[in-house]
RNA sequence: GGGACUGUGGGGUAGCUUGGUCCAUCCUUCGGGGUUCGGGACUCCGAGACGCCAGUUCAAAUCUGGCCAGUCCCA
């Protein structure tokens, strides 16, 4: 196995290796941004929309499902919506050699297949809130270069729809996904900063648009997410209005939730280190791995190993046990690369002291004894997520930087908080100034102790009640 | 959207300038046997590639065009 590029001076070249490495996907697809799922990435993939499912429905939604297919003429209905998709969607336009009557777009995202339905679902107050989501793929022409998780061309889309009677429902709909996010990331082991994103680089049909980011390093930033609040953006151009209690007909006001495999990609690049990825035990396909270790001279570990696979599978824990027949050392690097959390390894030794040793992806070395051998593995795996989360807080914690005049912003390595006055132009400055993105106004507190924010970078105007944060998103 | 570059076994590469020496180099990988097994074993035998389609030529991995895929720069 070659050794991996390195992750801090190379981090693309290092992201692709790692990802090649641990086997997540299969880019040589011949589309364009259009990878395969080999067996180990899907079974990640499935523990994250087990994730998302666990903490969306533990908020009240539900999960629906909509069709892929778009008519033009409802695409069409919202302006704002269709300018900032229009470059983006595929089209189907003949069935089988016939042409079709009204061309059909492949979902970008479910806006404009769901609101005619929303429409038809609500009448009264009593049908709100309406709160549901799907997981789904969505589809959008991407002419940048395309990369496995992080940009493809076909999206592996959690979206939550909702719809609520007004603007202070709505937005407390947008701090309810803001706190289901914040349990979905502790146990991703992500920290991450929430964002008000400026009105130039919002939605398209968004009111606002609140960003999940995370810092990857030398002031680069990924959007892992976002929460919309569209107010009557789109409920007035797709007439989803309900009677209130006072008789009087009001549309309602709506808000979404996005997130996509792109968490996968940024388990992989925050956890990720020059051994391969690091999963958290929540999101690991296994999250054991047993390696026996036969020898001429003792008797076969196998059995006994056998037998506690048995037991901690039976516990309900992701366990596999690696029988080919390679060299202990190489399943070790083996199953590193792929970030498996906990390796139990067996060999004569622990047969004979009723024993297992294990070792976490973090190196962590411990004895664990066959008795209460599924407690002690709970134990271990927590004990490593803690670590991992630990690790991951200190990387973001060190990601991010104060800056005082805009001409820091020029070649920072650090993700940089400052004060902005608000206005466009002033914004414009300081994102040629990075040459990246003002990423938007902190929703919650600076990641790091900073005070209040002081006044803007650009024109010292007094700027808002909130930090702002410049990065290059990648 | 505009421009530049690249495409060789599963992965990474040599060969391309100056067509013939190439039934294509090396590393890794994969299959079978044997000896091994506590951090990427050794050994023997075997497998696997010139992106696709046209064209030029006596002759194409090598030159030309289109397509597909990938990379970079600019908007």
């Amino acid at each position: 196995m070659p050794e991996l590029p390195e992750k801090a001076s190379a981090f693309i070249d290092w992201y692709l290796a790692v990802v090649e490495a641990a086997d997540l996907t299969d880019k040589r697809y011949p589309v364009k941004g259009m990878n395969v799922w080999t067996p180990y990435g899907f079974l990640a993939r499935r523990r994250l929309d087990r994730v998302m499912e666990e903490e969306i429905e533990a908020t009240g939604s539900r999960p629906v499902e909509f069709p892929a297919l778009i008519p033009e003429t409802e695409f069409q209905k919202e302006r704002e919506h269709i300018k900032g998709f229009d470059a983006q969607v595929y089209w189907v336009t003949r069935g089988g050699s016939t042409p079709l009557d009204v061309p059909l777009v492949l979902r970008p995202t479910s806006e404009t297949a769901m609101y005619p339905i929303f429409k038809l679902w609500i009448r009264s107050h009593q049908d709100l809130p309406l709160n549901v989501y799907q997981i789904v793929n969505t589809f959008r022409y991407e002419t940048k270069t395309t990369r496995p998780f992080i940009r493809v061309r076909e999206i592996h889309f959690f979206e939550e729809h909702t719809c609520q009677r007004d603007e202070p429902t709505a937005t407390e709909r947008v701090q309810s996904n803001l706190g289901a996010f914040s349990k979905m990331a502790e146990r991703f082991g992500l920290p991450y900063l929430a964002v008000r994103r400026p009105d130039w680089d919002k939605f398209p049909g968004a009111f606002y648009t609140v960003a999940l980011d995370i810092p990857l390093g030398s002031a680069r930033t990924l959007q892992i997410g976002s929460i919309h609040h569209y107010r009557e953006n789109f409920s007035r151009p797709y007439g989803i209005q309900y009677e209130a209690p006072d008789g009087s007909a009001q549309y309602a006001h709506q808000t979404t939730f996005g997130l996509s495999e792109r968490l996968l990609g940024a388990i992989v690049a925050v956890h990720g280190d020059e051994k391969g990825v690091a999963f958290p035990s929540d999101i690991a396909p296994y999250q054991v791995v047993v390696v026996p270790v036969p020898s001429a001279k003792g008797a076969d570990p196998t059995p006994y190993a056998r037998e506690a696979v048995a037991d901690l599978q039976k516990a309900g824990l992701r366990v596999h046990m690696d029988e080919r027949s390679d060299r202990p050392g190489a399943k070790y690097y083996y199953w590193e690369t792929r970030g498996v959390p906990l390796r139990l390894d067996v060999g004569p030794r622990e047969a004979a002291a009723r024993q297992l040793s294990a070792v976490n992806r973090l190196g962590v070395r411990v004895s664990l004894p066959r008795d209460g051998l599924v407690e002690s593995v709970r134990g271990a795996l927590a004990e490593y997520d803690a670590g991992l989360r630990e690790k991951a807080q200190a990387a973001f914690v060190a990601a991010f930087s104060r800056a005082e005049r805009v001409e820091e912003l020029t070649g920072s390595s650090t993700v940089r908080l400052i004060g902005w006055c608000g206005s466009e132009t002033c914004g414009h400055a300081i994102e040629k100034a990075i040459d990246g993105a003002l990423l938007g106004t902190l929703e919650g507190p600076p990641p790091i102790d900073l005070g209040a924010p002081p006044a803007c970078v650009v024109c010292s105007a007094p700027s808002g009640p909130s930090w702002a944060a410049a990065g290059r998103p990648l």
